[in-house]
DNA sequence: TAGATTGTTAATCGATTAACAATC
DNA sequence: TAGATTGTTAATCGATTAACAATC
């Protein structure tokens, strides 16, 4: 049914990022916008954003560019804005706390609707006007609701076990935030954040500049 | 001098990775380990490991694989662990306090010594014992102490402003949490998050799967 | 109409995978 | 020595960039 062959990861990766600044640019009053102007603000080519915007349809006009508010429009589309995904947080730390805070994923469509955690001390806090749930009853919530995303925020020794429950659940996707890579014999979508392996990405771009800073001297 | 053709950023960014694996292995206590057991685990290709690892130099026996103590150590190495970066952040709500107390940067060598923030209600409150400043103070702060990096959590609007600053101060890296690219004149790396980013793709994979799943039907 | 800029095909570049001689 | 597995070169694959005809 579907001819058109799959958009590769990298180009959906830079969705988000398109959306952002076409945002900007909606804030600013700008109209219109070629791929010239855009790769210029966005610092790759024109080349690339005429290729990745055509995975998905031709959306600008020749002799003109793009229209902003609608490419802005169709973006927000591709990336899936109007559907309504109901979240829930598992572990109520710091971090899953944090995530809880955060306003900005309500109005992208991800709605919060339960945050977890084995913390007796936790369970009856309210973040967001959410009560946090003991996990034990994390089984009938789930088949209660129809829960589309779990976002995991738990201790490492405890991250194998609560995905393979959520996905035996039948939750269809995972944010993970734990330092561990996912292996789940569930066929599930798995989004992984490790913030050390990041961390750690800089401490290497760091020490190979002081290297180089050493050297000139 | 260095005649080495640099890394590129792809196989930087497996390093952690393998140092996860080779960190579980050694707790197994698995003294030894082929590329082709670890492409198993792993899931990426054995050839690839072989490659990348020999970006940094020959680390393997024919015939026999890999010590994976020593490939630990090597790692850790080439990740700069033993470096001591002295580390402050910037913003200390939700996202910067759960950023402060998370334990395990501070082995990897990432040592806290500052969080500043402006919310007077803010200052003065420690977090793992280390007193929340004010902003205003960040200036001299930083001219009495090597900051190597400063870890970026306050809100969309006071980014480039902030940002701007601390690359003048000094500051050689920034840990960006902020939906937002820098770009800035001074001569600073960086390593952005863009959690945002990152669960709108999240979202995308999971509308696609949805959409194929209604097609089988 | 002339100028601008897209959509798309072709060329290039870089990253991944395969193959195999070297060697433990 | 025979078997295993690396380090490394060569082949393949995919992603990025360049070029240009189509067209607004």
């Amino acid at each position: 049914m579907d001819l058109k062959k799959k958009v590769s990861l990298a180009v959906i990766r830079r969705l988000p990022r398109y959306f952002r600044y076409l945002s900007d640019l909606l804030r600013l009053g700008i109209t219109r916008i070629s791929s010239k102007e855009l790769s210029a603000r966005m610092g790759i080519t024109a080349s690339q954003i005429r290729q990745d915007l055509n995975c998905f349809g031709g959306f600008g006009q020749q002799g003109y560019g793009y229209n902003v508010e609608s490419l802005y429009n169709e973006i927000g589309n591709i990336l899936g804005f109007n559907n309504k995904y109901q979240t829930i947080i598992i572990g109520a730390g710091h971090m899953g706390q944090a995530l809880a805070n955060y306003g900005n994923f309500e109005k992208r469509g991800f709605s919060l609707i339960g945050i977890f955690d084995v913390d007796q001390n936790l369970v009856g806090k309210k973040i967001k006007d959410i009560e946090i749930m003991h996990l034990d009853s994390l089984e009938v919530f789930v088949m209660n609701n129809n829960v589309h995303i779990a976002i995991l925020t738990v201790p490492y020794e405890h991250t194998p076990t609560v995905a393979d429950k959520l996905a035996q659940l039948g939750v269809r996707a995972l944010w993970n935030f734990s330092p561990m890579d996912l292996k789940l014999t569930y066929d599930v979508i798995i989004e992984n954040v490790h913030l050390s392996d990041s961390l750690m990405v800089l401490g290497y771009k760091l020490a190979e500049d002081m290297k180089s800073r050493a050297n000139i001297k």
